[in-house]
DNA sequence: TTCCGATGAGAGAGCGCTCTCTCATCATGG
DNA sequence: CCATGATGAGAGAGCGCTCTCTCATCGGAA
């Protein structure tokens, strides 16, 4: 157990000399070179079975000058985040399409100051070789900077705050989406419509209110505009204060299913039905959208695809040299900047 | 943006060069010695300062043989396990550990057999200095052995199935904990005791269930046992079977708050009260449970500190070197090859 | 003054790989 | 028959660090 026991690992030396050949070649043959005569590589092949050979990574990464990790930044104040299923569905998207390609991903918390200096340091130690940056708060965030500063590439979940900077991105449609939620509300006969919209210092908070607007119009009430953090309890509350103020609300967004889930808590406690009393659609179409009582009415993001997305994009910038195999769910990303994925309305039972 | 225009990052060299003293001096620096002429580091600091420097981590790695990494590999074939708090704790115990000590921490999920295989390359890449193993199901892991067989360091978070193995491990005291359940249900008067326990390959599920049986003795049924996957929607399942066999329960104990609000979902949905029908007890008291209808009574572990407290017997076995900061929360781990962490009754509403 | 030990800086080997060159071998065409 | 080119293996440099060894310098004791 202890280090000094550890059993040393075979290096290519070791493999060479057992199978009677040169370094040069081990090296070709682990790295599935096409000019090796077939008799030498099942020698090689042979010794490097016998020993358990692995090559060592950071003597690879050392030469190579590339690391084949990718780091995925949460620069989420709220620990809490992990518990947004969100989340999940992204991690699960770029750790399987990542590993498709032969990359590590390491997952960087970045929640409070001390975080963000070791991740800075990070960035420019190279142990990465691009980055992904997902829930993106205003203001809050030199990263992005930092990351192009060191020359290496990034890419965005979500729509960047920072024009200026002109980096690679993978959004949602979040402005239809919103939009999508007022229509269904309208249709189905609500006449005053209000919303918990997500946090003003995200882009997807901002974008959902904005297309709600829009798509409201004329009926669009600024007082029934509360805010919350995309969480289930501040759902809860700002349904509370928006109800309040306005006792006859009928129809509500939320921006979030969490934080639709929370809204229907306060709604219920209020002593309204939902739907008959006031209509609620969600965003994100999580897998407690579709269990939660009643089924959520709610807008469908592909998270596991954006995860996906957001690798391949960035993958198409920094190493062209990868093929990856075309999907069906995702864009060719080459060429591309940015890529905005498509919402839909899933009609169920809450509107 | 492209790769070929990433500026090359400054070596020990160049500082060096800048400063007029020799690479051994500059590595002296740069990793704290003591032996340094205060004038030679100051100028060593300018330099590295002017430069930006930032050592190569894959060079300082190939030449200690060490990476400065723990790997915390999620063995969970389910990838909605990220919406279970109980993960968030650990990941966040375990990287604000780890940063501490100055590790970074990659997160490994091991879902298929293609992970499992990807990982097992992982660990004997030697990409990584020690391993974190947490939701361990039976038989399904050949992980803790290939470890081992590495010989790096191991710790499990929770009790181990494999006891041949002898590994480190920090687990809960999950036994002591459905005691507490069962105690408290026959204390405010239950009579007819069920169960919806933990998946029968987990210790985190069985360890619960004999605490419940043995605190509940001869009142104890069998036939009001049924098992869940420790999420919201198996709770509500399990909770149906166990209603339709036995309509009068008036008591349940679930073994995690998730399945806990499933288990009333489904008690409400068959006309039951909760409490004054159904008592329930859950178990993790992570943050849903506070704010649940009602506030569920369940059984507290920390999460976060059993993460923080893997990192802490690794690191006294693998690290020695490493003084870290004594914590109030973690015992101190020299020494120690397991910790259980005690667990405590938290009653609100729901019981 | 001389000698010695302590202090602190430099020289240089080497960690395990990759990759460019070089070179040997062999088949082919003139 | 030799010249030529293709093929495939080996030699060796070097990636950016760390760390041991060596050595210069200086203060103090004899």
């Amino acid at each position: 157990m202890p280090p000094s026991v550890r059993t040393k690992r075979p290096s290519l030396e070791e493999v060479a000399a057992l199978a009677g050949v040169s370094r040069a070649t081990v090296s070709r043959v682990v790295n599935g070179a096409p000019t090796v005569d077939a008799e030498m590589k099942e020698r090689v092949d042979r010794a490097v079975r016998e020993l358990g050979y692995q090559p060592n990574l950071s003597a690879r990464a050392l030469v190579r000058n590339r690391t084949d990790t990718l780091a995925l930044v949460v620069s989420e104040p709220d620990f809490r985040v992990f518990g947004d299923p969100f989340f999940s569905g992204i991690i699960r998207g770029v750790t399987s399409e990542a590993g498709a390609a032969g990359l590590q991903v390491v997952i960087l918390l970045a929640q409070n100051d001390e975080d963000h200096q070791r991740i800075e340091r990070y960035v420019r130690s190279g142990a990465a070789d691009g980055f992904l940056l997902i829930s993106e708060h205003a203001a809050l965030d030199p990263l992005p900077r930092t990351v192009v500063d060191a020359g290496l590439p990034l890419v965005i979940g979500g729509r960047p705050h920072d024009t200026s900077l002109d980096v690679l991105f993978v959004d949602n449609d979040n402005v239809h989406g919103g939009r999508l939620a007022a229509e269904r509300l309208r249709e189905i006969g609500c006449r005053r419509i209000g919303t918990v919209a997500g946090p003003k210092d995200m882009t997807a908070g901002t974008d959902r209110l904005e297309g709600f607007r829009s798509a409201l119009g004329d009926r669009f009430d600024p007082a029934l505009v509360e805010h919350g953090q995309f969480t289930r309890e501040s759902g809860e509350a700002a349904a509370a204060r928006l109800l309040e103020r306005a006792p006859d609300l009928d129809g509500l967004f939320a921006a979030s299913d969490l934080m639709a889930l929370g809204a229907i808590t306060a709604l219920r406690r209020a002593g309204r039905r939902v739907p008959e009393d006031v209509a609620v659609v969600g965003f994100d179409d999580n897998e407690v959208a579709a269990s939660a009582d009643p089924p959520l009415t709610t807008i469908r993001q592909q998270t596991v695809v954006q995860g996906r997305a957001m690798v391949r994009l960035l993958l198409a910038h920094a190493r062209p040299d990868l093929q990856l195999a075309p999907s069906d769910a995702i864009p060719a990303a080459e060429g591309l900047t940015r890529l905005v994925l498509p919402v839909e309305l899933v009609v169920r039972e809450s509107a």
